[in-house]
DNA sequence: TAAATATATCGACATTTCTCGATATGTCGG
DNA sequence: CCGACATATCGAGAAATGTCGATATATTTA
């Protein structure tokens, strides 16, 4: 993983309420209600859901959505008038493991 | 792993100096010179050739490496009048671990 | 095509972070 | 105890981010 989209996807990161949409998304059926038009979760929940539940107004949830996207976390899809985002479990995973430290093998405790 | 922390870290790992930090971190014996002093890396390095190989000024990395300390993700050990820093893998996986969806267990590529 | 709804973008101001030089504190060697 | 060196803290100005309301754009439906 390049350096440079590491650390845009850190500042991604770095924000609870960002922090708290990726952790939102990792379980949609539990954390939003049905969409009125979509009957499953395939892509993900619709900006305005996570909007109500998120506290902060609608162009700011816009936005962050946006950047978590560009930067490829989040992954969006369209249906009609609402926009899709779900997470990007294998740009996560390879997030996650840039960040260890593959020099160790299986972890130890207690060096 | 508590959010507010998760959001710390996040914080930390969002400016590519800290995260190429981290990075150096994961091995010594190849970023560093050996220490006048410790001649071994058990503890880690140094602040000053941290800083020095940082291109930024002691006092900015000195805060840097305080606050990276603070959240947990460098783990620091005084020797005399130097400050060693090292990484504390321990809590890095955890939170690389909290940032996966165990719901998925192993990814899954084309759901 | 016009109204309604969902999302995106813009401009502005408040808050936080970045980054420095100056200075303080801690520690060793003489 | 003093001078030298390593690190930490302080105060300040610049830059980036947070956050909003207003408005623009897209899409569906009447």
């Amino acid at each position: 993983m390049d350096m440079k989209l590491a650390t845009e996807i850190g500042k991604c990161l770095s924000n609870s309420v960002r922090l708290q949409i990726m952790e939102w998304l990792k379980d949609p059926e539990n954390h939003f209600p049905p969409h009125e038009s979509l009957k499953h979760f395939n892509d993900g929940v619709c900006v305005s859901y996570i909007h109500e539940k998120s506290g902060l107004s609608q162009s700011t949830i816009s936005t962050y959505l946006s950047n978590m996207e560009k930067c490829g976390i989040l992954i969006s899809t369209r249906h009609g008038k609402w926009s899709y985002l779900k997470r990007n479990e294998v740009l996560i995973l390879e997030y996650s493991t840039f960040l260890l430290n593959e020099k160790n093998g299986e972890i130890t405790i207690n060096s």
